[in-house]
DNA sequence: AGACTTTTGTGATATCTATCACATTTTTCT
DNA sequence: AGAAAAATGTGATAGATATCACAAAAGTCT
């Protein structure tokens, strides 16, 4: 296992900022880097799970195969953990982790990462304040997917990657309209429909994957209404 | 503030065993034990967040008000931590959490709940494990939610309280048809309907709350299938 | 460049569940 | 015990979205 230099690593962590240069090194020491294309797996569901992800630069999708279909469960953008829960909380990973654009992941064992929760507290208090956000926002968003119609569906999670993935109005959707209709939990035509009545509407403008908002008040009364 | 004997406490979270005399000294001195009746507010939204609520004994719900109407997240029964995520993840408390039978709750400063999670990596571990769990139990509950109809739906909670809660085939609902609506996302009319469909189906047998599952096997497969 | 595959858009129809209304039953309060 | 309020069950109808089918457009591979 190559040693990776995480003390000098420009990227890592809010949480290992917390860490000794013994802790670092010793993490390092336990450390793999490794790049993704998009479409490639980062962690697999139903595999054992024996590391820690720590997700550099990119974005990516958690997938789980529900009743029906596959259900993304969450839109993850760099710089943050990935699979936390399912490799402290369970011995097989509950959901898979692709990439959404090209990217690069630290893997770290287990082993090492629970030993650096246990010397230094600073650390795992925030790792543990970053699980009970995590928490706050899965509540809010299923929330909403229970209880909001497709319009409603929709307008929410342009507005996410309008506003916490992409920081624009203007955009490249990172999925296609079968991908968007796994995280809104709809039928891929479906999706086709919502896009063209936005778009009749002056809400949006959409060519292939491009988009603009042109109404983002409007997106924000449906998101919350429904 | 009292103070209350925790290290004779019998109903104690398993973290808090990790705990020396010394730091359940600490917890002791800066918690407060109170009882509730069915329908009693434990904790509230939108008021601070400035507890950590140990349940000792009992059974709640955690609401919050959704789009449309209240939302039911989750149903947890004692013995647990509650409110761990809003309390430490915002300043405000994102859901409420009421008794649905007579329950036995232990408020714990936020404050001292983080000291002791700073001087005993065990007990931060503990939580954190627990926080990690609840996150993988809430993926596959939302999914189910969102993916099967209703009768998947129904089915799926009906099990829950069977083999979570009561450890039987037979008990009273602790919720009245809209609340099991809140539960499982949809109408009252529709939960009547469903109770009507499988009694005729002799799947269950149900008189007011009181009910029986009858063909425990049949409900696996709707709650599987949807 | 062209063939092949994948993705997308739209029309038509079916299905599921919400909503509304109302009556009945159960529970609560005095 | 009786009145009032809340909860429940059922019927009828409306609305939302899934499904199926198919054609067209876009993307990928050789």
């Amino acid at each position: 296992m190559t040693n990776e230099n995480c003390a000098s690593c420009l990227l890592k962590s809010k949480a290992t900022k917390n860490l000794k240069a013994s802790e670092l090194n010793l993490l390092g020491e336990n450390c793999v880097q490794v790049s993704f294309d998009k479409g490639e797996t980062i962690l697999k569901q139903n595999t054992l799970s024996t590391n820690i992800v720590y997700l550099k630069t990119g974005l990516v999708k958690l997938i789980a195969d529900g009743p029906k279909r596959t259900q993304i469960l969450k839109i993850k953008k760099a710089p943050c953990y990935l699979g936390l829960p399912t490799t402290m909380g369970d011995k097989i990973n509950n959901y898979s982790i692709i990439a959404l654009e090209k990217s690069v992941a630290c893997y770290v064992e287990i082993k090492v990462f629970k030993e650096l929760l246990k010397i230094s507290p600073e650390f795992s208090y925030e790792i543990m304040l970053d699980l009970c956000q995590n928490e706050l926002f899965l509540y809010k968003r299923f929330v909403k997917l229970l209880q909001n119609q497709i319009y409603g569906r929709l307008a929410t999670n342009l507005l996410f990657f309008s506003n916490e993935i992409y920081g624009s109005d203007e955009f490249d959707l990172p999925l296609n309209r079968n991908e968007i209709a796994d995280l809104i939990c709809t039928s891929r035509e479906t999706v086709s429909r919502l896009f063209t009545d936005f778009s009749k509407d002056n809400i949006i403008k959409i060519e292939g994957k491009h988009i603009k908002l042109l109404n983002k008040r409007k997106l924000e009364e449906i998101s919350k209404n429904g």
